[in-house]
DNA sequence: CTGAAAGCGCTTACAG
DNA sequence: CTGAAAGCGCTTACAG
């Protein structure tokens, strides 16, 4: 089915259009329209007068034109990284933050302009002609930027980074306190009784990711259970990559030599690890424990519901727009710049099902 | 932690400096930065000696000004409902077709910027607004729009749809096959014996919802199995909601008059349901058949993971922003508008492992 | 208190 | 083939 339409070729009106009609000046117009005070000066029946005319109209500001004018476009930029691999898991880590950001942009009045990226390193030059003006401040979520691509960022251009990788110079980041939040979900499974946990652990290039290990170690420590490095399995944060790794190291370890608690480097992981467990009939947390980190939806929608750690990520996308409207209005006037290097917001402990007591401990307890 | 930055209140280069660093005009820089045609005119030397000077300036384009002179922002936006419920699950199906979008808009070159609407009817005039030059134009993601609230929308702007619950003039509707798509996995559950299906539905507003149930009851018709009115329960799609009917159904149920499959409105439903199942003791697929609708990330991080149907979210948004494109092209020229009013895509039937015989079939088998 | 003018940074159409 | 001029639609600073 196929429609032709002949295309009206009239432009939208303009606030020239809207002045002629009501018998005033663009600038009586632009006055009355955004509100300003100027505007207070304008007689309420010319007022009305306009306010008509653009109705009429249909008057609608160029957001191009006034961007232009004001050298501030009310739009926000979110650069990260979307999709978590070539099948195309979304990045759940990602979208939580990204919906924070949406969500507290538009109470300010502020768009959200996406920069999906692939890669750090590669996709830096798409960074910076991202930075062209079409965005008045860039939010940069998990950043891992290469020294030498640094001095690329555009330097006019304001930005927030969340737990970012690399340390960039006047940026602010956001981060939580993933050290703690993995020492305290350790120290529940040694609470719970296990002493062979296993850790699946980020790319340890992520800031994170080692944060997460430290804790591990020093919830271990704490319990004088010694560390075993045959314990600590490098899957990355990566669904796709870590379902190979666990597939592979489940072929490769003894039935009886598993642990009996697994705490995962994200939820994602964990997911993998609920599937690739039920596939050997290994029942969750009868047979053995499971834990992630971040609290996505994820551990929502799995069956047994997920323990995990939760990371405000919402909240702190939220926060990311709030102190990059800050310092854009501040490179917009002369004052001085305080914003923090460094916003830490505590993580929270999320038990769920999906940790027990270890198989022997509960048989112990009946026998 | 806090530390203070002088700003250094330099502007960013205009081509008039790149011009005047060079010693040509800015027309001949803006010319040879934008490898216009008329480039080849500038002799090498100069076409260098003006690059070298756009690299030592940082010269980068204002995208507003070019906007402006333009005509055209390169960006593209996308409305639609994010967040699910105030609880706040993120809507899986808008971001499936989110990311399809995004990926497209990138390999041609445009920017995505996101409406996240709450309400429809109440945001019609954040939608109005959107449209004020910042955009190109407008990806619809299953826009239900009453009709008094039509001619609000901005003529001058571009649109597309996804799913709409709405008949918009001249906009062109992708779809996909619902229909097929519920009749295709109530006549799977059929085929596996299976007479007592449950059909939790959407709302009926929603045109896909309806699709859903038609094809529902033509499965059913088919395979002679008479249509029970008790066994549509609307739970409409969002999981909160869901969980509160889900919850209520079972317990107001009779144990034995338990149907012995679900065919859930959407994956996000179909997940509640696992859940509530689990926690009455009610086993997926031994105890009780589960399939779903959409194939989002949830039908995969499920255990065990959920038969559904699969609807080409991703490339349907990357096809959105393909025929957008070409509308907004048109628009700029001359050229009648032959886009279809609407495409459909084919659904797909994807099995997993929530769905199996009935009990009574396997025990029959076995005994 | 008002409106005419200049300017934001770019591109396009038009004289030389 | 080149560059000066006009214009995109708005806002801001400045004369009247």
């Amino acid at each position: 089915m196929s429609r032709s339409v002949k295309l009206k070729r009239v432009r939208a009106a303009t606030l020239a259009d809207v002045g002629r009609l009501a018998g005033v000046s663009a600038m009586a117009a632009s006055a009355v329209i955004n509100g300003a005070r100027t505007s207070s000066r304008i007689p309420p029946l010319t007022r009305d007068r306009i306010l008509l005319a653009a109705a009429k109209l249909r008057y609608r500001p160029n957001a191009a034109a006034r961007a232009l004018a004001q050298r501030c476009m009310n739009t926000l930029g979110v650069a990260g990284i979307v999709d978590a691999g070539p099948t195309g898991g979304l990045n759940q880590y990602f979208l939580e933050i990204f919906n924070g950001v949406i969500e507290c942009a538009a109470r300010h009045e502020q768009n959200t302009t996406v920069l999906a990226l692939h890669d750090w390193e590669r996709d830096i030059y798409r960074l910076a002609a991202f930075c062209d003006g079409r965005v008045d401040g860039v939010i940069l979520v998990a950043p891992m930027i290469p020294d030498a691509c640094v001095s690329i960022l555009p330097e006019h251009t304001p930005f927030v980074s969340l737990h970012s990788n690399t340390r960039l110079p006047s940026v602010t980041d956001l981060e939580s306190d993933e050290e703690t939040g993995a020492y305290e979900i350790v120290h529940h499974l040694v609470a719970l009784g296990h002493r062979r946990i296993l850790h699946l652990s980020a790319d340890p290039v992520m800031v994170g990711g080692q944060r997460r290990v430290h804790g591990y170690r020093r919830a271990l420590a704490d319990a004088h259970i010694p560390f075993d490095p045959a314990l600590m399995v490098p899957t990355g944060y990566d669904q796709f990559r870590a379902r190979d790794v666990v597939r592979e190291w489940l072929k490769t370890t003894d039935r009886r030599a598993l642990p009996t608690a697994v705490f995962a480097a994200n939820d994602n992981v964990a997911s993998v690890c609920l599937e690739e467990f039920a596939e050997i009939g290994l029942r969750v947390p009868d047979d053995i424990s499971l834990v992630g980190f971040d609290d996505t939806v994820a551990a929502r929608t799995m069956v047994p519901q997920l323990s995990t750690v939760r990371q405000p990520l919402r909240e702190m996308g939220a926060k990311a727009v709030e102190i990059l409207l800050e310092r854009i209005r501040l490179a917009h006037g002369t004052e001085m710049d305080e914003s923090p290097v460094t916003v830490v917001f505590p993580t929270q402990l999320v038990l769920r099902a999906s940790a027990d007591k270890p198989a022997a401990a509960r048989l112990a307890a009946v026998g």
